[in-house]
DNA sequence: TTAGGGTTAG
């Protein structure tokens, strides 16, 4: 053992021959100098194999308790409980233990106790030990404690105690002013941020950063500019961290221009290009849709083995329907996470692919990804949008067996996938099991409940929805005059219609125009409707002449239906739906030169018929059928049922509508015409193949034809069954002889 | 032995 000063280690091995002289050389133990160099061996060792971290605490165990110790072995401590295999508890033994043999803890005790707590969801632990802290000393003696205490608190999302810890200093320093207003912000109490960040006697780069990222994390994008503004006019500098979050506030508001001149600023001021702020820089401009400046940068700094730049550019390509180059880039990556599958499988549901999007989801398991909450919300969106059932439930059941954790995300795409395969039902228990739910839950429950003809249902759950005093938006009043209009809810529509704009301050865009033409032009009051056309200050688009049309065919009124079918001939030349809807009418109201004309003109702008289709789930597997479908394997069988349905709909009265078919056959031909209408297929089939007590649920393409809608009725009378149609605008709930859409469609 | 802010997916 050497007398002189012994140097401090450098290496694990040169802290370990310290160990064995520290441990072997007894009475040298108790001289200060050996608990630096102690403490200088622990600094050696932390970084290293959790092995010699235990060795290191295993000495402390054995050392003669000290209040020098103590904070030494707390901070070993803590820097073990960032990486897996720290002891949550150690510290908190170790600080009783020491406390027992009457060593009384210093700041630098508390100081780490309270770090190791911010990772602890222990609120009581927490209270314990800032009690203990103020019997032994005031965090204001040394401001890193009340520092390190504010953090806790913040970290723990306890912004109630946070803000006391700091009320409770009595000399703030400009540091605890920053950590609370920052604290607050990143807990989401933006209010209150912004309030002590004005009464601040010093505002830093550091606290208007963390301002300006909690608004723009909180989609106030224009309060985060609005904050940058203020801080440049105060002469404080932004720094790289700044421009990180403001860029991220231009894509959101897709301010190139601003998010230009900060790429400026970068270069100007030189600041360091790392990672993050590559990330931000590439994912403002393909936000933006500048491509060019986001490729740039991409190929500058971006194109390197981690993926987050890959999914900033790969997610602009997708936003903006370039799936083909994003599908490109990705397939080029070396390593891909979570974010590139889901961005990914984002863009082709957006895009209308949702087997390439499956598929993708099957590759995750090859790339050893854990689904999570996001990937389940992305299945779930295109479940919802197949009407795809039973896949939608084997989700819920992953859900249910806590394989994913669900938050208010899942819930509401949940609830979401059920309403659109017509389960009210199961939605509402969704719905209702939901701890918490946002404007977002509420608009899908109503939006759902609206296009499942329970208007009335709808509206209930809007007035409790201002009962527990969410605020609609936009979205959520589509819904409600949805809600109004699919049940000619007249007086109701016209009262939100209204209220929108003096409860909230939404002005109506055109979808909310549509609604409320549709509803009047389904009441009736075709020509209240059509002032609003002409008074609106918005060019009438395709949605709204097509809601006219169809108005004008239900209240027979040819003249109207004419001049409608004309703007949509204008607006949508190639969409065979009106051209079918107008021959209809003529059909209708027999004008049969009318009739052809139409058909001479579709044949002229060679307009094709969409194809229309039912499909129809049986054991996980879809059946999709067409018109006079053959080619089923069972087809036999089907036609057997298809020749049932027919006797007993004649039996008790039914005579099938053959006045739809102009073909010049005679009128058992039509008869067999409209028997093969893919949905009474589809039906047939689900009848021969379901179990009596489960509901026939068909998913269609295009709307259902009039007969079908009145044949359907009676097998559901016939047959005691539950059948649910999705047909291209909406839910029919066929049960007992009736139809949830009250025969008006 | 002591301190604060951040980006990409629904």
């Amino acid at each position: 053992m050497p007398r002189g000063p012994w140097p401090a280690p450098r290496t694990v091995r040169q802290a370990a021959e310290l160990h064995a002289l520290l441990t072997t050389s007894g009475g040298i133990l108790y001289r200060p100098y050996a608990h630096h160099l102690l403490n200088s061996a622990v600094n050696c060792l932390l970084p290293s194999e959790p092995l010699h971290l235990r060795y290191a605490l295993h000495v402390f165990d054995r050392l003669p308790a000290s209040t020098f110790l103590l904070g030494t072995a707390l901070r070993a401590c803590f820097r073990a409980g960032s990486s897996s295999w720290g002891d949550p508890d150690r510290p908190f033994l170790l600080f009783r233990r020491t406390r027992r043999a009457g060593v009384r803890p210093d700041a630098f005790a508390f100081h780490f106790l309270f770090k190791c707590s911010s990772s602890r969801p222990h609120a009581l632990l927490c209270t314990m030990l800032h009690a203990a802290c103020l019997r032994t000393m005031l965090p204001s003696a040394a401001p890193f404690v009340a520092h390190s205490l504010i953090h806790m608190y913040v970290e723990l999302g306890l912004a109630g105690d946070a803000r006391r810890a700091f009320d409770e200093i009595t000399v703030k320093d400009a540091v605890a002013w920053t950590m609370v207003i920052s604290g607050l912000a990143k807990m989401g109490m933006l209010g209150d941020a912004q309030l002590l960040l004005s009464q601040a006697p010093v505002r830093d780069v550091i606290s208007w950063t963390s301002l300006i990222a909690a608004y723009t994390r909180a989609n106030r994008a224009n309060e985060a500019v609005g904050c940058f503004k203020s801080m440049l006019s105060e002469g404080i500098a932004p720094d790289e961290v700044t421009v990180i979050g403001v860029l991220s506030a231009c894509a959101q508001l897709k301010d190139l221009e601003l998010g230009h001149s900060l790429h400026l600023l970068i270069k100007e001021k030189g600041m360091l290009m790392d990672e993050n702020l590559v990330v931000a820089l590439i994912n403002m401009y393909a936000k933006c849709g500048d491509f060019v400046h986001a490729q740039q940068v991409f190929d500058a700094m971006g194109r390197g083995p981690r993926p987050h730049s890959w999914n900033a550019i790969i997610d602009g390509y997708c936003k903006h329907g370039h799936i083909d180059v994003a599908r490109s880039l990705f397939d080029q990556m070396e390593v891909c996470d979570l974010i590139t599958f889901n961005s990914m499988m984002t863009g082709y549901i957006h895009s209308g692919q949702l087997r390439e999007a499956l598929l993708l989801f099957m590759n995750m398991r090859r790339h050893d990804l854990r689904v999570d909450s996001f990937t389940v919300v992305c299945l779930l969106t295109a479940c919802a949008s197949l009407g795809a059932l039973p896949q939608g439930r084997a989700l819920h059941a992953f859900i249910e067996q806590r394989l994913v954790e669900a938050d208010i995300y899942l819930g509401t795409a949940l609830l979401d996938m059920y309403m659109k395969c017509g389960r009210v039902d199961e939605a509402t228990i969704v719905f209702q099991r939901m701890g918490k739910r946002d404007v977002h839950t509420w608009t899908a429950m109503i939006s759902g409940l609206a296009f499942n003809g329970m208007g009335k249902a709808a509206l209930e759950h809007f007035y409790q929805m201002r009962r527990d005093a969410v605020q609609p938006n936009s979205v959520t009043y589509i819904a409600v005059l949805t809600a109004c209009s699919h049940s000619c809810l007249l007086s109701e529509g016209r009262l939100y219609f209204d209220e929108m704009r003096i409860l909230y301050n939404i002005h109506p865009h055109i979808g909310h125009y549509g609604c409320m033409i549709d509803l009047l032009g389904r009441s009736g009051h075709l020509d209240e409707a059509m002032d609003l056309v002409n008074t609106m200050p918005i060019q009438p688009n395709a949605v709204i002449w097509a809601s006219i049309l169809s108005a004008c065919r239900v209240h027979k009124h040819i003249d109207l239906a004419q001049c409608a079918a004309e703007h949509l001939l204008k607006l949508e030349p190639d969409e065979d739906g009106v051209y079918v809807q107008l021959y209809n009418i003529y059909i209708d109201s027999r004008q049969w030169e009318n009739a052809s004309k139409i058909r001479m003109l579709m044949e002229e702008r060679q307009v094709k018929k969409t194809a229309g289709y039912s499909a129809i789930t049986v054991a996980g597997q879809v059946h999709k059928f067409v018109v006079s479908d053959k080619s089923h394997p069972r087809i036999l069988e089907i036609i057997a049922m298809l020749e049932e349905i027919s006797h007993r709909l004649k039996s008790v009265g039914y005579s099938p509508l053959t006045s739809q078919i102009t073909v010049d056959v005679d009128e058992e031909e039509k008869e067999q015409t409209l028997l093969g209408h893919s949905e009474k297929l589809a039906i047939a089939f689900g009848l021969i193949s379901l179990a009596p007590n489960l509901p026939v649920h068909i998913i269609k393409n295009l709307r259902v034809c009039e007969d079908c809608h009145s044949a359907i009725k009676l097998i559901s009378r016939l047959w005691n069954r539950e059948i649910i149609v999705r047909d291209r605008s909406r839910f029919h709930h066929f049960r007992e002889g009736k139809c949830s859409c009250d025969d008006f469609w």
